[in-house]
RNA sequence: GGCGAUAUAGCUCAGUUGGUUAGAGCACGGGAUUCAUAACCCCGGGGUCGGUGGUUCAAAUCCACCUAUCGCCA
């Protein structure tokens, strides 16, 4: 397609705990960014790596009996894995904890020195004496000096707002011994930011930034820039800096460095070169997505530092808002403060990916995760109408074409229009405008459907001599079906792999001048996705609240991977009392026309027989089922389905297909009997 | 406390430089239909555009103040 070189890269995540829903906004947004400049043929980079140095670490694997590096490589290992099951593709996941890493914070630190934009002097900070170490604000507890609130913490007020030193907080202690913290001097260094005021005032003015993060920028710079404190003492997990022993960088020093050091260990590995991507002179392009509150560090500290160390700076920096849950800032004690992997362990993963696609805009707004919204815009927008497209014309092909779709394409003019539709699309991923890409996708798909419905294949079908008429319209339907896949590509991959498997064809490039299969054989139609399960939402937050106890007194253990779904809530014996189940002869048991998975069985069940249609056909030949007893709930409200009414239903367990197993009682149980 | 962002239908969001009767999707109601994973198709109800005041022939849009939510103040 073009040439363009693109790196990519997500903020680092933080290695002191597990992967959430908030962080997955911004994995997802750049993952499908990537995705999209992939399938159009460019060549991009998608780099990341998990943030490991800083006191957090230190602390927390201290508690946990570790060292910070057994700690840093089993959260690498789990945060990485999240990423994988939600189909974030890193090109390279590295850690800030690295060889690479510590080569490149050296090295700038030393250019920004030897340049003379590195200075030092001597502050006073709290200091814990019992575990002699320096104590950054957050870890200092006491009462606000403004309104007397107590369990503060040493940088500002939670209850009245305000901001303080530490050193003003009242009855202030250690929150990592107890003990009240002394005053202490110790020799900093600092970065001379200030000296960057032109070079940044004209960078953040030059079409890098969204217009709403150059705003508070030049707030900022306005304010006048002052020092920044880029050492700490030890004991700290981190490197240490080169000219000054006993001094380590600041984790946020040596933290977008790591985006360097993660894209150089690929380097490395695949033969890149480093320096056509980093170099000051550098013609590729370098994108950081990231979340807003973290903008100060990329847009202010990072252009500075690659500037005075005489590396290129970024393209772009895209700023993203926070996801809230239900409207709500995320919390743990309602359950909506939801892991990766509760997630993972209950829904599929492409719901998400759909969801935030259809949400996320350009802007630095904030996303609202809605779980009604959700199961409603996922259940409408991709079984409904996407995937049903498919659906509704496969059986057709299936049935009354072997498989073959037909040798023309009867609708030039709307398949044309599909494909038109790229350059909309397109420029609407490239911009970031997913939730508009998302819009006009799934006008396409209505089209789809309107065209079908149009066109009433279900009626050409009952009509002589129609065949070709019939074969035409379906087969339009399955190439406007794989357009859509085609566009739908990047958010949902898993689902596009999918289909490429029923549509039998290679992985889909990005359609700028696809032509519709003709004559094409496909493969058999499986259902692609199936609707969102509403209790499986409330499992979820029901899990999230769970977490929230079990991590609150007991230390994190190697909990084995569930392999069944979590026990339902705790009923009382009325409730089971409810059910009538009953032993039940099952007397005739027939193939239902029409129905791929239904069977209508005819029970006994003692004083009457029953009609129940039993989901089971993909695991049981009608003939091996009659004159089995087996179990059914006979007070279940009968259901009216397609093919009449069931009266009942019949008990098995399994995950589906060919797995599925009824319940059959011991020897000498007869029909009618009530299980109690 | 200072600064900033946001506020439009039950839900999620569009609404260009002010310009007919404020739109879409979903949800809801009615109709039609049975190919499809009860999905699809057609029609409809529903809004004092957070509040108050102002500028204007004309305000969801511009201005001021207020309220609520979120964020920033290294």
């Amino acid at each position: 397609m073009s040439d363009r070189k693109i790196l990519v890269t997500s903020a680092l995540p933080y290695a002191n705990g597990p992967i959430h829903l908030g962080h997955l906004v911004e994995y997802i947004q750049t993952d499908i960014w990537v995705r999209f400049q992939k399938q159009r043929g460019e060549q991009c980079y998608f780099v990341c790596a998990d943030d490991t140095h800083g006191t957090p670490i230190m602390l927390k694997a201290d508690r946990d009996g570790i060292t910070p590096e057994a700690l840093i490589a089993q959260v690498g290992k789990e945060h990485l894995a999240d990423f994988t099951e939600f189909g974030v593709a890193f090109d390279n996941y590295h850690s800030t904890h690295s060889e690479e890493n510590k080569i490149f914070s050296s090295l700038i630190y030393t250019r920004l020195r030897d340049a003379g934009h590195i200075s030092s002097r001597t502050i006073t900070q709290a200091f814990d004496p019992v575990k002699n170490m320096f104590l950054p604000d957050r870890f200092i507890k006491g009462d606000c000096p403004k309104c007397g609130a107590t369990e503060q913490y040493g940088d500002g007020c939670e209850v009245c707002g305000a901001t303080y030193s530490p050193t003003e907080l009242k009855n202030a202690v250690s929150a990592i011994s107890g003990e009240k913290p002394i005053e202490k001097d110790s020799l900093h260094y600092f970065f001379n930011l200030a000296d960057f005021t032109d070079m940044l005032t004209d960078w953040t003015r030059a079409g890098h930034l969204q217009p709403e993060v150059r705003n508070k920028l030049a707030e900022w710079l306005d304010g006048g820039l002052q020092q920044w404190d880029i050492s700490r003492d030890a004991p700290y997990f981190g490197f240490e800096i080169p000219d000054a022993p006993g001094k380590y960088f600041y984790v946020w020093l040596d933290a977008p460095i790591g985006y360097m050091a993660s894209f150089q260990n690929l380097c490395t590995k695949q033969g890149i070169n480093f320096e056509e991507y980093w170099a000051k002179d550098s013609t590729t392009e370098l994108y950081h997505f990231i979340g807003k509150d973290i903008i100060y560090f990329h847009a202010l500290f990072w252009p500075a530092m690659l500037n005075g160390a005489q590396f290129r700076t970024p393209t772009a920096i895209f700023a993203h808002g926070f996801l809230t849950v239900n409207g709500e800032k995320m919390s743990k004690s309602r359950g909506t403060f939801i892991t990766a992997r509760t997630y993972l362990d209950h829904l599929n993963p492409e719901y998400l990916r759909y969801y935030f696609a259809a949400k996320l805009s350009a802007g630095v707004d904030d996303i609202d995760l809605n779980f009604e919204d959700f199961t409603q815009r996922v259940n409408s927008d991709l079984v409904g109408k996407v995937v049903n497209i498919a659906s509704r014309c496969s059986g057709f092909i299936n049935k009354r074409f072997a498989n073959t779709l037909s040798t023309q394409c009867s609708e030039a003019a709307l398949f044309q229009e599909f494909v038109d539709a790229n350059t909309t699309i397109a420029a609407f991923y490239e911009g970031r405008e997913f939730g508009k890409a998302m819009r006009e996708i799934m006008a396409l798909a209505d089209k789809a459907n309107q065209y079908i419905d149009e066109k009433k294949p279900w009626l050409v079908a009952k009509q002589e001599n129609q065949d070709a008429e019939l074969h035409d319209i379906c087969s339009v339907g399955i190439n406007l079906f794989r357009l859509l896949a085609a566009y739908l590509k990047p958010v949902i991959p898993a689902l596009a792999t999918e289909a490429e498997l029923f549509l039998n064809i290679e992985s889909q490039a990005w359609p700028v001048s696809t032509q519709p299969l003709l004559a094409h054989q496909v493969n058999d139609f499986k259902p692609l996705m199936t609707r969102v399960d509403t209790d499986k939402i409330a499992l979820i937050v029901e899990a999230s609240k769970e977490n929230l106890e079990k991590t609150a007194s007991i230390p994190p253990v190697e909990v084995k991977e569930k392999r069944f779904e979590p026990i339902a809530d705790t009923i009382d014996f009325n409730d089971f009392a409810k059910l009538d189940l009953r032993i039940a002869k099952i007397i005739k048991a027939e193939a239902i026309e029409g129905s791929d998975k239904l069977l209508n069985l005819t029970v006994d069940i003692g004083d009457e027989l029953r009609t129940i249609f039993a989901g089971i056909k993909s695991a049981y030949a009608p003939e091996d089922l009659e004159g089995k007893l087996t179990l059914v709930i006979a007070n279940l409200a009968p259901r009216k389905m397609r093919f009449g009414t069931s009266e009942g239903m019949v008990l098995a367990a399994g995950p589906g297909d060919k797995e599925i197993w009824i319940l059959s009682p011991e020897e000498g149980a007869v029909a009618g009997m009530r299980v109690k």
